[in-house]
DNA sequence: GCAAGGACGTA
DNA sequence: GTACGTCCTTGCA
């Protein structure tokens, strides 16, 4: 006897993740996993011969509901989201796919598919039958049997890779570093994130392995936890051995799950034509169904398509809504004239396509000559596209040199012109240009052209960085598209990089830099890498490029994001790259004075502080002071942080200091000091550029899930305006010579957009007449009116209107105000009473974020919530907030996106000379000649104010205020 | 040398 | 209550 015992759930899951299977019924159903089910399992027939050729079959599949483990553990896999909603419809069908193949369907309540498979392979076994288990679950791993009796075997398709991996105990060695009987050991110790089993903290597959090694068992382990050296690990080991019992308990498998059928059920069926093809048929699969056919001698022609199934499938399913499909199906149409089926299967088989290219590394070229060049930009101009991606000495392309160019014009091939790698020693004397490599004025006077030429689009990854670099060596650029801007526009920041995006798409991550160039001290920069080695991973890098050009570009237009990409993301990338270039005056002079009052009034606060203290310690350490606190002082209510230190925030201290204890303002007085001395004056001044005397902050433009940007390495978004010591920080930021800055930063614009969508007649009619609409607010809910308003009134409405944008709840606003919770309840409601549309907003987005998994700016901007459904309440309640805030944030960072493209070209327009320097989330910062400020101010108010136009009509005004004046604490 | 956590700067 | 990035300490490799 050889029984196959195919793990169902576990195939769908992993096909969908290792290859998005983008195909769909005519209807729009996704069923790209059961299609991949029914190849698979056609294969299995088909390729498990001679001895490996099964007798009997069986597809195990998780059945709704509980099972024993969520007793054992009650947050066993309480972490798991949900499933995809593209993959919900496909649960049921795959069973009907198992059923069509005549072969056992079997799934329990109250057992997992793992479970089940457990006591099947045991019971054969027993039987002195054979076992190979289909699946490639780790958790399955520890029935694998060192005398072949039971195997495991990896079928999810994966290029490069052959379509059957067996799976026996060298592989399970490989992943678990012990042998199967020691599975369970090891995953008990190290835990598994996913299926949220907790494991020991701090103790990962590798130590786990080795600890295990050693001890044989858990158990045998926790009796000689005293031999372990190290400390934190015995202590860890020690503290949480009961965890470790109970993820034992979690992840071994139960063999004696009360089966139904017995072995001998499963034995194989022959195929029967008329249940097959009714259900390829109403699944619309016609390669599998000719196949098929060839393969039973039989005549499709014969069965009609399952009426029940092929109608069942329509409608329903989540995120399918028959609305929602047409809308989307209505604005393809109208973007491109191809229906909706027809982009989608056309991105899905690009992809399929482009991930069966395999890679060549040999076939990549090496460009050191004019005549080489010049074949590699006829190839660009033949196609009318090239990917291309510069490699440089470092990740700041305001100093970085360039090294090298690649290329490619399809997947599969790719070139590296060599410019700038050196040779011999890495000192300064040693070194000087590595031979073979052409000159790099005559190899950039040959690109020149094909770089600015309009009609050849640049492919880049990360065009802002490859723009900038270029632009310093007079190479400009036209004519873009970036693959990363692709995949924020399609899915947000979830990946980043090439290597994520590579392994996603492609299966395949690409070399790492880190294994060029190392990491830390040692580390190299690309000129040092050889040119041969240089020239495998950048044309890969290339190569990579066009691929997932390829894969993701279709996408735009099938899941209707090519508004966002090609009028916002695209567009603005060259704006930054310019922003960036630019850089902005610091007076150094000022941030050393500011530098050395800091230092001087925090070492006053800090011998206070050891004086109040009664002893000496490091003010910088948490934990330092909240020992001295809570521990030494023995104050009360103090709160202790998740991981078990006390808490010692800001707020803990003022509340202390508003019982009288001195040392705790003192503590507050220091920290505030020394962050401005640390984080500005001190570190500003390091980064003003050596070539441009100026400070370059280097913007991403992907990584904000709502569509903000972020700016790093400085952070000049975070520059301190709240107190007066920070504003002095900002007195630094001085215009150049000649020049003065402009501040221009819109006005409660979160607010003006969340009149807009939420449809609040009382606020656009505030923002209309131009009232103070914290003001207004608090009249409206405290019944007080706006003349000689208290302050403390005001500050409550504005905390209010502040916490709706965050998707208000009663705890936060409690602790904002400092009033208790039923206070804050109380508020909410009255809120709600008074502006209803607000309470109705709030409940679309979040009726919107649990159905589609996702929720939407004005402008068509998509912000991913993959934990909407999660089981973990307050996981839940926090993506409620954050799909609250989401559309607003999102809208108006999308408006002031569009005002940033648009601001060159209308400056321009109007003859105004004015730079736009920095963008810090409602305010555009510009540097322009000293007496052109009155000019230039209502161009840019005009731009800013218009720019949600003509794509969205806002129904409210939008307001923007700009003052000029040298610096820029006195332009704001 | 690196990662994690706490704290804190901004909109 | 939303969204970020940076500095510092701590603990481990």
């Amino acid at each position: 006897m050889h029984l196959l015992l195919v793990d169902g759930s576990a195939y769908i899951f992993r096909a969908f993740h290792a290859l998005p299977q983008l195909s769909r019924k005519s209807d729009g159903l996704p069923v790209g996993c059961v299609q991949g089910f029914c190849n698979m399992l056609f294969k299995l027939t088909e390729d498990l011969k001679g001895e490996d050729e099964p007798t009997h079959m069986a597809v195990i599949f998780d059945a709704k509901g509980k099972t024993f483990r969520d007793d054992v553990y009650t947050e066993y896999k309480a972490q798991r989201p949900p499933a995809p909603a593209e993959l919900v419809p496909q649960f049921p069908l795959t069973r009907s796919a198992t059923r069509a193949f005549n072969i056992p369907s079997i799934e329990m309540e109250g057992w997992e598919a793992d479970d089940i498979i457990a006591t099947y392979a045991r019971l054969a076994r027993e039987a002195g039958g054979k076992v190979t288990i289909v699946s490639s679950d780790k958790d399955l791993m520890q029935m694998v049997e060192p005398d072949g009796s039971i195997r495991m075997l990896d079928t999810i398709p994966r290029p490069g890779q052959p379509p059957l991996r067996w799976i026996g105990v060298e592989e399970v060695f490989s992943k678990f570093g012990v042998t199967p009987d020691k599975v369970i050991e090891v995953q008990a110790l190290c835990g598994d994130s996913v299926d949220n089993v907790p494991g020991v903290p701090g103790i990962g597959v590798k130590t786990a392995a080795e600890l295990i090694n050693t001890y044989g068992t858990i158990e045998n382990l926790l009796d000689h936890v005293d031999e372990i050296k190290q400390n934190a690990r015995r202590e860890k080991l020690r503290d949480n051995a009961d965890l470790a019992r109970i993820s034992k308990q979690l992840v071994t498998l139960s063999q004696t799950v009360p089966v139904e059928l017995d072995v001998d059920a499963l034995a194989r069926q022959p195929i029967e034509p008329g249940k097959l093809f009714p259900f390829l048929k109403a699944m619309e699969f016609a390669t599998i169904t000719k196949r098929l056919a060839t393969h039973l001698d039989a005549n499709p022609d014969d069965f009609a398509a399952d009426p029940e199934l092929a109608a069942k499938t329509a409608p329903g399913a989540v995120g399918f809504d028959n609305a929602a499909r047409a809308e989307a199906r209505a604005a393809r149409q109208e973007a491109t004239g191809r229906s909706n089926a027809s982009t989608v299967a056309h991105a899905a088989d690009m992809h399929a396509q482009t991930r069966a290219i395999p890679f060549k590394p040999e076939a990549y070229e090496i460009i050191r000559d004019t005549e080489h060049l010049q074949r590699w930009i006829d190839a660009a101009y033949s196609v009318g596209h090239v990917a291309t991606d510069t490699e440089t000495t470092g990740l700041d392309n305001q100093t970085a040199d360039l090294v090298g160019i690649s290329f490619s014009t399809a997947p599969g091939n790719g070139a590296y012109l060599p410019l700038g790698h050196t040779q011999g020693e890495g000192d300064i004397f040693g070194g000087g240009l590595a031979e073979g490599q052409m000159d790099i004025r005559v190899a950039l006077d040959m690109l020149r052209p094909l770089f600015a030429d309009r009609s050849i689009l640049k492919i880049f990854h990360n065009a802002k960085y490859d723009l900038g670099l270029l632009a310093r060596y007079d190479v400009p650029v036209h004519s873009i598209d970036d693959t990363l801007l692709l995949s924020y526009s399609l899915d947000g920041p979830q990946f980043n990089t090439m290597s994520e995006l590579g392994e996603h798409w492609l299966g395949h991550p690409g070399q790492s830099i880190k294994d060029l160039i190392g990491s830390g001290k040692g580390q190299k920069t690309f000129a040092q890498v050889s040119i041969e080695d240089g020239a495998r991973y950048a044309a890969e890098d290339s190569d990579m490029t066009i691929r997932l050009w390829r894969v993701l570009k279709p996408r735009l237009v099938a899941e209707n994001m090519t508004t966002l990409y090609e009028t916002i993301e695209r567009p603005l990338a060259p704006v930054l790259a310019r922003m960036e270039g630019r850089g902005v005056n610091i007076d150094r002079q000022i941030l050393s004075r500011l530098s050395g009052e800091f230092a001087q009034r925090a070492a006053a606060f800090e011998a206070e502080a050891h004086e109040l203290a009664g002893q000496s310690f490091n003010l910088g350490s948490p934990k330092q002071l909240g020992e001295i606190l809570f521990d030494k002082m023995g104050l009360e209510g103090g709160t202790k942080t998740k991981t078990g230190a006390w808490s010692t925030g800001a707020d803990v201290l003022e509340d202390l200091a508003l019982k009288g204890i001195p040392l705790a303002r003192t503590i507050v007085d220091w920290r505030q000091l020394n962050k401005l001395r640390g984080t500005y004056t001190d570190a500003l001044p390091d980064y003003i550029n050596e070539r441009t005397k100026r400070v370059h902050t280097t913007y991403s433009q992907h990584s904000v899930l709502t569509g903000r940007l972020s700016s790093n390495d400085p952070n000049l978004q975070n520059i301190p305006v709240r107190t007066a010591d920070g504003r002095k920080i900002r007195t630094a930021f001085v215009a150049a010579p000649g020049k003065v800055l402009i501040s221009a930063d819109y006005s409660q614009i979160e607010l003006r957009v969340l009149a807009h969508i939420a449809d609040i007649q009382a606020l656009k009619d505030a923002f209309e007449e131009g009232l103070d609409i914290h003001a207004m607010t608090a009249s409206e809910m405290f019944g007080v009116p706006v003349e000689g308003m208290p302050s403390d009134v005001r500050r409550r409405a504005k905390a209010i209107n502040f916490g709706i944008i965050y998707g208000i709840s009663a705890f936060g606003l409690a602790n904002q105000l400092g009033i208790g919770r039923g206070e804050a309840g109380d508020y909410i409601k009255t809120y709600f009473e008074r502006f209803p549309g607000i309470r109705a907003y709030m409940d679309e987005q979040k009726r919107r974020v649990k159905a589609d998994g996702f929720v939407s700016t004005i402008f068509g901007r998509k912000i991913n919530f993959p934990n909407a459904n999660s089981h973990n309440p307050s996981e839940r309640a926090f993506v409620e907030r954050a799909s609250i805030n989401a559309p607003i944030q999102g809208s108006a960072a999308d408006i002031i996106r569009r005002a940033m493209i648009r601001m060159e070209p209308e400056l321009a327009k109007a003859k105004i000379d004015a730079d736009m320097l920095l963008q810090v989330h409602d305010e555009l910062i510009f540097e322009v000649p000293e007496g052109t400020q009155d000019q230039a101010i209502p161009v840019i108010k005009a731009v800013m104010e218009g720019a949600a136009e003509p794509a969205v009509r806002l129904t409210v005004p939008i307001q923007v205020d700009a003052h000029a004046a040298n610096n820029w604490d006195e332009a704001h």
